[in-house]
DNA sequence: TTTAAAGTAGGGGATTCCCCTAGAGAGTAT
DNA sequence: ATACTCTCTAGGGGAATCCCCTACTTTAAA
């Protein structure tokens, strides 16, 4: 991957399994001056083998391909091409995601929902070098990392303590309050506590989100 | 909605809340020389308006609009005008759908990853007053209307009714009873009831359950 | 016409949620 | 060592919900 100098357009790929998707992009990027549409694929075969060929200056990436996911994928890319600039789209505006994604060595996440413009936004600032996230979750990320106080930033993940985690996976797995009480010995008062505590750290408004949550860690986890 | 006569291009309303796919599925009818695009929308509400005011010859409809599902547009637009032509896309590549787009009076249902050209194939088709279903569910849904006497359901969403399957969305993408009930305008009573009638078709335990299976079908692309 | 299903909603007790507070023990920084 | 923080535990109490009922209306099917 060459860095574009400033009289050539950065070359872009596109890596998404809806053709109807990779040709409104494709407009939308060849509308610009300053960038270019490079090549595409529907998977991930096809898109490691077009990219070694059409060597883009920046891979726009789908996570929820067929096959091979566009997390999958985006590793890939790094561990052949460590300084590969991979944005990512998404239907989901998840935080799960966005951390995981951003773990695997993208540089930006969008969701597709964002107006066109956004896309060409982000486009610009990862090939400037920069991260690109939704203006609603950068606030979200940052009070994760801040709210760490003294502790590196590292890892988005927050630091759920073990115990948090056993709930969360109980949780994860459909059982309920009582359920995990008993499966641990304890009062469904400590379960709740853990509740409340690992909304707190992730950010969740009702035990809603956090089962929704916690039903996709795991499965993200396998 | 008036038809078009030979001489007249045939007139495209496009509802998607992807501003991308919706600049894709523009540039591509406006490339073919019998059709041209009228106007778009990002929900239902703009939808209504818009096709009111453009009065176009088919409307193309996104099946997963945020707010107001595409199902429910569909219902409104068919009501409002008996006549009028709406085609569903979706994400999502499942029979439930397909199905129930169909009784809810569209002409036709088509999958996102499909090329681009079957969008114009589709287009053409419910124009000229045909039902449009991809091949691989055309066969299926043959069998199902012939043999309906002996084979049981095969599927598990099947036999939920459409309320049940708005309101399993609601509960997969987080939201709680009370949410659910304001957003649906109906009592939170109501959605108890819908609760326990999707715990016994599905045949969960507890609500945790509920919300553990809707979010996984949420994710595995309802 | 009868039957069935869907959508609505209420009663009422059991359970859980969600905001507090709080103590014991482990680890850490000054 | 002492103070401070974090974890795990658990309770109080009111609000919300779950979960078992019943029941009416409308629409669809047999």
């Amino acid at each position: 991957m060459t860095t574009p100098t400033k009289n050539q357009k950065a070359k872009i790929f596109i890596v998404d399994d809806h053709p109807v998707l990779r040709q409104g992009i494709k407009q939308l990027i060849n509308i610009e001056e300053d960038m270019v549409f490079s090549g595409e694929a529907g998977n991930a075969k096809e898109a490691l083998l077009g990219i070694e060929k059409k060597n883009p200056d920046l891979v726009i990436v789908d996570i929820s391909l067929e096959g091979t996911s566009g997390l999958e994928l985006t590793k890939s890319i790094i561990a052949k091409q460590p300084k590969a600039l991979v944005l990512i789209v998404s239907m989901y505006d998840e935080a799960i995601y966005v951390e995981r994604v951003l773990k695997a060595g993208a540089k930006g996440y969008l969701m597709k929902r964002e107006a066109g413009d956004h896309i060409i936004k982000a486009i610009r600032k990862v090939l400037a070098g920069d991260i690109y996230v939704s203006e609603q979750w950068k606030d979200k990320l940052m009070n994760k990392v801040m709210g760490r106080g003294t502790t590196k930033n590292e890892s988005f993940t927050v630091a759920l303590s073990d115990r948090e985690l056993e709930v969360l996976q109980l949780i994860g797995q459909g059982h309920s309050t009582r359920q995990i009480a008993s499966e641990l010995f304890v009062s469904t008062k400590t379960i709740e506590s853990h509740y409340a505590n690992i909304k707190n750290k992730l950010d969740l408004k009702n035990s809603h989100e956090l089962i929704q949550y916690a039903v996709k860690w795991c499965l993200s986890e396998k």
